[in-house]
DNA sequence: CGATTGGTTGAGCCCATTCAACGAATGTGG
DNA sequence: CCACATTCGTTGAATGGGCTCAACCAATCG
């Protein structure tokens, strides 16, 4: 499960700040390290898991980019969301033992597995990572119902605004760039998350690019008015 | 904090199977009813929080019916739940520290409130109630992206006929009939909530009820054939 | 009683969709 | 290496579903 010849991997890893060890004093992190598998790789396409399949871990993405998607009974699906590194993938799970969406990557890159049974055990050892679980899943509910005002009162211009400053504010978060994105989703993939088709998201980026606030060469973007798309959001 | 003249308050109570006490130990519901407040009572309109109040405590409603509502900086707003007997209120309000939505209730009701750090606590000592905690978490993250399907996926006859359905299960689940509801939201809550205007949601429960689906009367609606309802959904 | 709130229905409009054509990029097998 | 298929993205024209605006009714309340 460890690796042996390390003291700790969480403990060095670049993205801690971010990642299930956040707040947890060094002594546990040794501890947690213990119960990870570290740094599966992914390549682009892979499938983490598939909507059904038994619950048995949860994942932190250590690098890359992943989509979830929900796959309705009546052949319908929806992506629910794009994870960055240190997001969990899974969390949806727990509450019946079979995943309710599937995790594909978006590009290659890793993440780290937690059974969650051990997590659950760890968490009566150490208060600290207990709570930060709860306040993860909790974000998780927070992020899932801004999409729903997303997507139930906002048009589709507004949406695509939305959605690219969120994008840049993660990125920025993680020490990237803050107005240079790559798109790693295609439009459809976009679309489904924000309740268009993929005609309106190529329309609604090329009207940005002729107002000004984007530059647009197929999935590389620059964002180049950030105010401008925060206004658009604003005047409804 | 409790009353001291009963010995359990939950272990008495009738939706316990429904509620946080579902699944524990007799001696694990009477250590949990040390640390609830129990039974506060509501009326219609009666708000539990706003949006920004501090966090301190989760709910669970214990009679009545309420709903949760987002408000956006720009004034928008959005009805993201109706809360049954036995659901949580405030999980959202974890990973912040505040409340992002307010509770409202829509009928007189009583709730049972129990501190967070208490709950915290408890669940130190009780992994069961840990888990099922963890499962609640979880399961109000499935029913969120089940909304965002909703709203980005469906039509508007498809929301209302899946909104009827969802009610109509959760009445039944509750010993409550599964074809006779009472609609205790108004047609504006409901848009809100399935991100269509209050004159869509007239008129197509008017559709509904010209195509024998269900006697519509005001708030009070009969399912004359929920087959119907699921055909609606299927059919795209 | 008038005022207010909640609900229904109609007419016209607009935003996003549908349908369609086309171009660019990538990959594959001969 | 090229021919070809496939995937992805862009753009145009026409359509339609839900919205806007508006009038009206019913129930409730001070």
């Amino acid at each position: 499960m460890n690796s042996p010849d390390l003291k700790s991997v969480c403990g060095c890893c670049s993205i801690k700040e971010l990642c299930i060890p956040a707040g947890l004093a060094e002594e546990e992190v040794l501890l947690l390290d213990q119960h990870m598998n570290h740094r599966r790789t992914v390549r682009k396409g892979d499938a983490l898991f598939r909507t059904g399949d038994a619950f048995r871990s949860l994942y932190v993405v250590s690098a890359g980019l992943f989509k979830t998607s929900m796959l309705h009974e009546d052949g319908r699906t929806q992506v629910t969301g794009f994870q960055m590194t240190g997001e969990y993938l899974g969390l949806d799970a727990i509450s019946s033992g079979k995943h309710h969406c599937e995790a594909v990557a978006l590009e290659g890159g890793s993440v780290c597995e937690i059974a969650f049974d051990q997590l659950e055990s760890l968490g009566q050892l150490l208060p600290n990572l207990q709570h930060s679980f709860h306040k993860s899943l909790s974000r998780e509910i927070v992020r899932d119902q801004g999409v729903m005002l997303l997507l139930g009162s906002m048009r589709a211009e507004e949406r695509l605004a939305a959605f690219l400053l969120n994008l840049a504010k993660r990125s920025a978060h993680r020490r990237q760039s803050d107005s240079e994105l790559i798109l790693r989703m295609t439009r459809e993939d976009i679309g489904s998350y924000l309740g268009l088709k993929l005609e309106t998201v190529s329309r609604i980026l090329s009207r940005f690019h002729d107002q000004g606030l984007l530059e647009v060469q197929g999935r590389h973007v620059r964002i180049l008015s950030s105010e401008g798309l925060e206004r658009i959001i604003r005047d409804h």
